[in-house]
DNA sequence: TTATTACCCTACCAAATAAGTAGACTAAAA
DNA sequence: TTTTAGTCTACTTATTTGGTAGGGTAATAA
């Protein structure tokens, strides 16, 4: 399951999709248009900054922004940096791998069948972008 | 992810699945040899058989085995019961739906996708049984 | 140059969930 | 009737999640 922080960072990135190229968009307009906790949001939104998808300005007329056009920000991406592993166990997982203890993964079954889901999932989810969200 | 009580659940159902018609097997024996903890293998031992996929024998000679043939066994089933959705968000799990709030389900991307990552996930899981999970 | 605006940052808190434990109870055999 | 082995209820503890508080800092404009 996603966390509801990743819910309101695909909420919040989407709507900075719609306005891309608009100019910043403060917090407290996407929080109350999005009904995301104000400060809340605010950690989502600079957590994203700092991992290079979104800018921001301060001080007057100031705001967030996508960093990159809707298309290039992958939902993969997104997932992984504000939820997490995608993969269902840790020793099947791309970009957060740990080794199964007390388990072979060349034997083990469960490990082969989770590579499966894994790959079906990033199948979709790597050749989505935050523009395919838009409707 | 899987909690690790799944992983533990799966451990425990792959080797009562190795077992399968050679009688009852101690709880005590497949927390040794797939090292669970004692006690929390119990629970989840229990949790099985009440939902109908272990039977067990109490007294000298007992111990848990599979109610029906390894085959018969879906992988999908283990997972919901012992770890929940399958889904990514509520708003699309089949057996745990919940309605979104504070957004149109007609007219959300993230929704669309995600109902597409849920049935790349059902086709395989819906379609492995413990006997596959046996190398 | 100083007031205002708006993001930045650290730290904290409460609720929920996950992980594991304790101990008494009950049923089946030997 | 003793031993064996699962049943059941109820904890405890650790971690994660979902948030909040409040001062700090940078940019803008009067």
């Amino acid at each position: 399951m996603l966390s509801k922080k990743s819910q309101y960072a695909f909420k919040a990135l989407t709507y900075l999709a719609e306005k891309y190229k608009e100019g910043p968009v403060l917090i407290s307009e996407i929080s109350k248009k999005k009904k995301i906790p104000l400060k809340f949001l605010e950690n989502i939104l600079l957590e994203l900054k700092k991992e290079g998808i979104l800018d921001s300005r301060k001080g007057k007329g100031g705001g967030y922004f996508l960093k990159k056009d809707p298309s290039k920000v992958k939902v993969a991406t997104v997932i992984r940096l504000i939820n997490g592993p995608i993969a269902m166990l840790p020793c099947v997982s791309l970009y957060f791998y740990e080794r199964c203890k007390d388990c072979d993964e060349k034997h083990c079954g469960l490990h082969d069948m989770m590579i499966e889901v894994r790959d079906a999932t990033l199948n979709i989810v790597e050749n989505r972008t935050l523009k395919d969200l838009l409707v």
